[in-house]
RNA sequence: GCGACUAUAGUUUAAUGGUAAAACCUCAGUUUGUGGAACUGAAGUCGAGAGUUCAAUUCUCUCUAGUCGCCCCA
């Protein structure tokens, strides 16, 4: 009875991972990589070098800059046997900053770094938004041209193009602190505390609805709300002449925008557009900010972005660096990529899979495999001494492409009848030109 | 932290106040050196706890988990 009773507590151990993070079986490992794989070419084609650290992080990194509400209520933080505060990083761009501001003398400027590290935020886990993501952050610092704009944008259009979107599947929304500063200062007169209920309600625009959005707005700016939409429609940064003062107009956040868009373009990135009600949520964007959009109608909605910012490196007490960069989440892109069908299949990593007439040939196999995987060749030896039929159908499901059976005939004469999986045929060959014989059908 | 919905086999789904079914998957076989098909068979399930009832997988409550919103937004 004890005995029984001590199982049924076993068995309640659940088999669930811990809420809103994922177990990645093989075929989610293999997506992973895919998007990884992905990630890493385009970045280090256009010459960023990655970099990593911990995942812990002392938690005073993050109060400066952050937000005081993602530190006290979205992240993990506990205390260690030393009474130190920790927490679980819940972005990058901090440990980067301290990175940099660490061995900013040695560091070669401008300077391309990439990660892609994971991060952890405690929040109730909801569609497209987890406890835990693998996060892709490319940065450049130590240009302050519009220049290394223009290079990180392009590099988040290059990125989804590889991914095979198209240009009409997303579109890339630009925008600039500096603008919205002036906006909100100079044109509509707005104080701190105003400023910061009118960034939330754009920030909910597409959600809540015209209406709702406009009445919400009339009660913040009163008699200017007619004219705060007007700006907010506008998509061509050539029209704010038309609804702002000259002052404005003419102001450097403007003009850096226009040419942000301008060479965007003229290299070919006709999906950009500016948007005046693009916000982004981190105190620490001080000019450019952008997203990559969604125009599913289904999916409506920012899938990644990112910004400039300048001044970071402040809270380490270093003079300031000037940066730019954004981050891509895996459950983001992920989730678009299903959505549009541009997942790869599954491919197997082995492509010889070595079958065994009876378990005393199973030696045989392990020698002839070894000499095969010095030549780089992935091969797995069958250890199940099932019938030939049941191995062959064994390679099949794990979608290996050739196959070898080794018995009494291929030890005696050391020829081995190779078969390919996807036409049926079968070659007899000596033993020295298997791994020719593999890699030149492979390469075709 | 708040709200709505959901929980049946490894997976996707049925049915039912009288302890459950199908498909796929898995395993075994259709006589033994060649897979993808077919056929035969096997194993496996009501998220946890309490209540109502003669009887609960079904009704009620609590918890847990998931999904989707709100808040917040890398």
């Amino acid at each position: 009875m004890e005995k029984n009773g001590l199982e049924e507590e076993l068995n309640k151990i659940n088999k669930e991972p811990y809420k809103g993070v994922r177990d990645f079986y093989p075929e989610d490992m293999f997506v992973q990589n895919y998007i990884f794989d992905v990630m890493r070419k385009i970045v280090e084609s256009f010459g960023y070098t990655e970099y990593s650290a911990s995942i812990l992080e002392p938690t005073s990194l993050y109060k400066a800059k952050s937000g005081q509400e993602i530190v006290n209520e979205q992240t993990y933080t506990f205390t260690d046997r030393g009474g130190r505060e920790v927490t679980l990083r819940p972005e990058m761009t901090p440990t980067l900053a301290r990175m940099v501001a660490k061995r900013k003398r040695d560091l070669v400027f401008p300077l391309r770094w990439y990660s892609i590290p994971n991060m952890f935020r405690y929040e109730r886990p909801q569609k497209g938004r987890l406890r835990e993501h693998w996060q892709l952050n490319v940065d450049i610092f130590g240009v302050k041209s519009i220049d290394a704009d223009v290079e990180i944008i392009s590099l988040a259009y290059i990125l989804m193009k590889k991914f095979g979107a198209k240009d009409n599947d997303f579109e890339i929304r630009v925008n600039s602190r500096k603008i919205l500063n002036s906006i909100f200062r100079n044109f509509l007169n707005l104080d701190e505390e105003e400023v910061k209920n009118l960034m939330k309600l754009i920030d909910r625009k597409e959600k809540i609805g015209k209406d709702d959005f406009e009445a919400e707005l009339s009660i913040i700016l009163g008699e200017k709300s007619d004219a705060f939409i007007k700006i907010l429609k506008i998509k061509n940064i050539l029209d704010f002449s038309s609804v702002l003062p000259k002052e404005l107009v003419e102001s450097e956040g403007v003009k850096d925008i226009q040419i942000l868009i301008n060479k965007l373009r003229d290299m070919g990135i006709k999906n950009v557009i500016f948007s005046p009600g693009l916000v982004r949520g981190f105190d620490y964007y001080t000019s450019t900010v952008f997203e990559i959009y969604d125009t599913n109608p289904n999916n409506n909605r920012a899938m990644f972005g990112g910004g400039r910012y300048d001044d970071l490196l402040d809270i380490f007490g270093e003079d300031k660096i000037p940066a730019i960069g954004f981050g891509m989440g895996d459950v983001t892109i992920r989730d678009f990529l299903e959505t549009h069908k541009l997942l790869p299949n599954h491919k197997a990593k082995v492509c010889l899979y070595i079958c065994t007439l009876t378990d005393e040939y199973i030696s045989h196999a392990n020698k002839i495999a070894i000499k095969l995987r010095e030549n780089d060749l992935n091969v797995e030896v069958d250890l199940t001494s099932k019938k030939v039929s049941d191995q062959l159908s064994l390679a099949n499901k794990k979608g290996i492409p050739f196959v070898v059976c080794v018995g009494e005939n291929e030890v005696k004469t050391g020829k081995y009848k190779i078969k390919n999986m996807d036409t049926g045929e079968e070659k007899e060959i000596k033993f020295d030109q298997i791994s020719n014989f593999i890699s030149s059908i492979k390469t075709l």
